[in-house]
RNA sequence: GGAAGGGUGUCCGAGCGGUUUAAGGAAACGGUCUUGAAAACCGUCGUGCCGGCAACGGUACCGUGGGUUCGAAUCCCACCCCUUCCGCCA
């Protein structure tokens, strides 16, 4: 949530910029909800303090009748006061819940995807002497994905993957890890960047790929059930992203600053129920109900939040030029950068058979946003506590970047070329 | 899944419904002593919210949510988690 703070002393800005990322909240009675929530949380807190007084009164020996009696009138006091409190305290907070984060300021403003602006294209696309294929006809006649046999196991959506592609997507993780545990290739990235951050390389790690409902919806981050798998019998949803189940990791914790900042590189399973999305990506795994993915997420303080972001943006275009692959980066605009971000990149790659540029990255930075809901906090030095700045990034959703390279590297006899930085993983192989 | 025992502050750990304003210890920080350090001694030492320029005051929080009571860390109910034993299992 944004900051109560904030919305007090800027409600213009606030609502101006709620209306740019497409949300409708009336501002001004969310700040009457306030104003009134403190007045009746006075109240209360002032019939407490009488309770209290008079509790304090009988703690020797036998209570007086007459304390008693009054005892019983603070309380039917109290309770009048506490259920209109609830009343007040219940639309505030449905209200404060829908504001969403502002936008940092070089946000293009922008009511549909079609103001995304592109910031800059990479490479020329991959140019052939025949005419290149799509990634299913690459690989389904070679049985490297077979989604006939999947969907009679578990319905559309799904994919068996077989030999050389699985060895593609290991050696592709294995790649990865090394790259982002290397601190000369971060310090390098920094330094090139003009970025105020330090060096310090990324820990791979393997979250839970189920989480529950609370830490989800603190998280901000949970999509309608149209959206995402819910287990009912165990109160469990099946992430979307790794970055569901890292950037809760530390919910309700006070980090010391001296940890931060805390960069992961995670590994899951992620699932999507895909609703509504009928017919649109229906041939090969550019769409799935289930596909892996290695994500970034980041706690730093609020002072390094935006250059970790920018850090993040730059390992994505190193690791996709690392894989040769052409691409483009994309500047979201207010309205498609989500609720929580105040900022967002979208990376597309080039895609020779489908002749387009397709999302296969983002960049997320939530500024306080996500942490205030999950009371992520840093003790500074100094003694005091802050919210920490959250951040994820895609390192590569491993389905649509094994279609990127089976697409761009492609040989006119159908089969494709293994990029170099990849070959040690892969057993030396040059080709698949 | 069955049985038993537990969840208290950064950590350990007390806590017969009312001297809990959560004992005591450890760690950490500040100080005294010391050439310096250790030891010893003294002091500080949870988070959120409301009010206040501030010192500070008020209030809530002892796994979570409800309930009983004039009064709940303490009693009752439900749920979550942890430990041990048994069963099952990669």
């Amino acid at each position: 949530m944004l900051d109560i703070q904030f919305i007090r002393e800027n409600p213009e800005e606030v609502a101006q910029k709620t209306k740019q990322k497409g949300y409708e909240v009336n501002v001004h009675e969310l700040l009457r909800f306030d104003e009134e929530r403190r007045e009746l949380l006075g109240a209360i807190e002032a019939v407490r303090a009488k309770r209290n007084d008079n509790a304090a009164k009988m703690k020797n020996g036998k209570p007086a009748p007459e304390l008693i009696e009054q005892g019983k009138a603070i309380k039917a006091e109290l309770a009048e006061l506490e259920e209109r409190f609830a009343v007040v305290d219940e639309a505030f907070a449905e209200l404060l819940m829908a504001v969403p984060n502002m936008p940092l300021a070089d946000v293009p403003v922008g009511l549909t995807e079609d103001e995304n602006q592109i910031a800059k294209t990479v490479g020329d696309p991959t140019a052939f002497d025949f005419e290149p294929k799509q990634h299913w006809e690459l690989a389904e006649p070679r049985g490297l994905i077979d989604k006939e046999r999947a969907a009679k196991i578990a319905g559309s959506r799904f994919a068996y993957l077989k030999g050389d592609i699985v060895r593609l997507q290991f050696a592709i993780v294995q790649f990865v890890m090394q790259t982002l545990g290397d601190e000369q290739i971060i310090e390098k990235l920094v330094k090139e960047n003009g970025l105020n951050i330090t060096a310090k390389p990324f820990t791979p790690i393997l979250p839970p790929a189920m989480l529950r409902t609370e830490p989800y919806v603190a998280s901000a981050r949970l999509n309608a059930e149209e959206v995402t798998y819910k287990i009912e019998q165990d109160d469990l949803w099946l992430n979307a992203s790794a970055e569901h189940t890292l950037c809760t990791m530390y919910w309700n914790e006070i980090l010391p600053e001296e940890q931060l900042p805390i960069r992961y590189l995670g590994y899951s399973t992620s699932f999507r129920r895909e609703a509504g999305t009928y017919g649109k990506d229906a041939e090969g795994i550019f769409r799935m109900h289930q596909f892996d993915k290695l994500e970034m997420e980041v706690f730093s303080t609020p002072e390094t939040g935006l250059d970790e972001h920018l850090l993040l943006v730059a390992i994505q275009e190193y690791l996709l030029r690392q894989l040769g692959i052409p691409y483009r980066v994309v500047q979201k605009c207010t309205a498609d950068i989500g609720k929580p971000n105040a900022r967002g990149i979208d990376m597309d790659a080039w895609l020779p058979g489908q002749n387009a540029y397709r999302e296969t990255h983002t960049a997320d930075y939530m500024t306080d946003y996500q942490a205030r809901d999950l009371k992520i906090r840093t003790r500074r030095k100094d003694g005091s506590i802050v919210l920490v700045h959250t951040n994820d990034a895609t390192a590569f959703a491993l389905g649509r970047t094994m279609i990127a390279i089976m697409e761009n590297c492609q040989t006119a006899d159908g089969h494709v070329i293994i990029p170099e930085v990849l070959r040690p993983f892969m057993g030396g192989k040059s080709e698949i």
